[in-house]
DNA sequence: GAGGATGGTTTGCATTTCCAACTATCTTCA
DNA sequence: TGAAGATAGTTGGAAATGCAAACCATCCTC
């Protein structure tokens, strides 16, 4: 009960300062939040329209607009997939990869006032405890057995 | 390095997922990600618009535009500061006040089975690491009690 | 190979946000 | 004290974001 409201109040609370970070630092380089997240998810894919609408929960038209704009920028690319004349993939150009890693340079140097106040060990713990929250397999995996009953 | 670069990337992604979840649960209330926030605050306070809008990064136009419409559909309300006849007070109507508190418990119940993944332990752990990231006093400041190591 | 399904784009609309310009109220100091 | 400047909010204009609906183009099914 309280534990949970607890974590809940934690959670949403650290939601804020990050997207607060985060929306800042894209600022700076021109670049919403969800732009952002865009380029985080093509940094090591190559995504259809659908595929990244989907994954960010936008709709088609939402993903399309906003391609084209970062395309306009010279940021992302289309391409044509050769097995479905549909089908129109996105990839980072050169120039957008390169102003991701700027950002994510960035990012690292907002956020290291933050997790500089843990020590090492408190990091990973910290780490794979939002793996679980965040439904990713935990990286150590320190959590063995089977998932409790609910 | 590469433990505060796991923490950054689990911290991003959980707060790409915790926005998303708010940013449905708000909808489904017809509020903004912004607006819930502002209600948040203003739920135990009585801020100036400028006060607000600097606590959320925003201009003060932003705000102004933002709280007439919370105030148009009876949400917020404006007063005037006897002190000085410039400022602006907001605070919240009783309706906002009930529909704050409805929105939480749906946050609350749409975070359960992220959260729902940590035992009671875990979940002391987190919400005290992420009090330390998002810089909030920790509420157990010196894990009093029986608290296991690790 | 006709009809429906799927993938994207375009258009129209509401919302969010910024900046600049404006009004009203305070504060300073000459 | 009273004019000049500072501060608090509001308003208007513009760009970005997002959705929904209408629309092509291409694929798949029978």
């Amino acid at each position: 009960m309280t534990v949970a409201d607890d974590v809940m109040d934690a959670l949403v609370r650290t939601t804020f300062e990050v997207a607060g970070v985060l929306t800042r630092i894209g600022g700076e380089h021109d670049l919403s939040l969800t732009q952002l997240r865009v380029l985080g998810i093509l940094s090591d894919r190559r995504l259809r329209v659908t595929d990244l609408a989907a994954y960010l929960g936008l709709d088609k038209s939402t993903m399309s607009t906003l391609i084209a704009r970062a395309e306009r920028r010279g940021l992302l690319a289309r391409g044509k997939n050769p097995d479905d004349g549909r089908v129109v993939e996105v990839y980072m150009t050169p120039a957008g990869i390169e102003l991701t890693e700027r950002v994510k340079d960035d990012i690292r140097r907002a956020l290291t006032p933050a997790t500089g106040r843990l020590d090492p060990q408190q990091l990973g713990q910290l780490a794979n405890l939002l793996d679980v929250v965040s439904a990713r397999p935990s990286r150590a995996h320190a959590e063995p057995g089977p998932t409790a009953a609910r």
